[in-house]
DNA sequence: CAGCGCAATGTTATTCTATAACAGTTCCCG
DNA sequence: CGGGAACTGTTATAGAATAACATTGCGCTG
């Protein structure tokens, strides 16, 4: 269940997700504009988090503004309604890789080649929730990234 | 062994951390110069998270230092040695309340007073490397962060 | 259709966070 | 007393994020 380093067919990843996004739009009755699609669209073109300021560079290049507010509000759409994440350690964002499941995901990493995957969250969450609990701290939200390497760059002896 | 949301001797908390402090430097042979020393005292003022600015304030009227690097360059070095944790979601600072556990500890963060309280990791990172292990993903180093409220904020009905 | 209200956009300016680079100083050890 | 490494001081700049306000587009209701 883990999404992101396997190979796969990610055209039709790309696709799903954007059918997904419209879907999400239509019944929380948000608008997808142009902006908000074309940012989702740069996240998906691989699994690997982005800048605010890289995509806003592309973003300039056609055409669609060119000040950081206009990619942090398509950014804080796109996370609002699940449809990307924001990775702390990175000041990064990535488009969302389990269209449909709501999720508080926990993401792996890759300090060589920089792609990040998410993995199953559950058993993760309980062992997080119950430390949570001994302590009487209501959780909101949880964050849990793992900084390491992929499948990929561990065999190619990747050191940094 | 959640450190940080119970009533405790801080007093005590903050002369055992420095002291352990003192050890540590010793033992490792690097020197708890002034400033790095001073930025750990700030720190361990109680356990909330600051920011780099914030420390850089406070030594700036103590006369020792004004500029970023100051402040950063004591921060890193309490960092490297286990001192004091970076807490990513807030851009921010902590004071390590674990004294002599070696440790990748998780934070539990209150969104409402910003107290930061470390819990026991084992069972999540356990969870952690079961999930990155499916993936075939080698873990280096994780970041475990929740946000949400303590439980004197919870008792007092706050919301924000 | 006119006009209202809200959502979204455009733009300027500013704040906050972090590091690069280099010159000078202090400390430890031989 | 050197010599080298660690530490400090300072300038300048890069990078990430938001405040604030004017304007535009869109959907609804009268
Ligand atoms: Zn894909
Ligand atoms: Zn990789
Ligand atoms: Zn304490
Ligand atoms: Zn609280």
């Amino acid at each position: 269940m883990t999404a992101g380093f396997d190979p796969h067919d990610h055209a039709a990843c790309r696709r799903a997700a954007l059918a997904h996004a419209e879907t999400v739009c239509r019944e929380a009755g948000v608008r997808l504009t142009d902006t908000r699609r074309r940012v989702l669209e740069i996240l998906l073109e691989d699994h690997r988090a982005l800048g605010a300021y890289a995509i806003l560079d592309r973003l300039r290049d056609e055409g669609l503004g060119a000040q950081p507010p206009v990619a942090y509000r398509a950014l804080d759409f796109l996370v609002r309604h699940g449809l990307a994440h924001r990775i702390e350690h990175l000041n990064a964002f990535v488009a969302c890789a389990h269209p449909g499941r709501g999720h508080a995901p926990i993401f792996l990493i890759c300090r060589s080649c920089a792609a990040v995957a998410e993995a199953p969250a559950a058993p993760v969450m309980a062992a997080l929730g119950s430390a949570a609990q001994d302590a009487g701290f209501a959780v909101d939200h949880a964050m849990v990234e793992a900084d390491g390497l992929c499948p990929a760059c561990q065999g190619a002896g990747q050191g940094a």
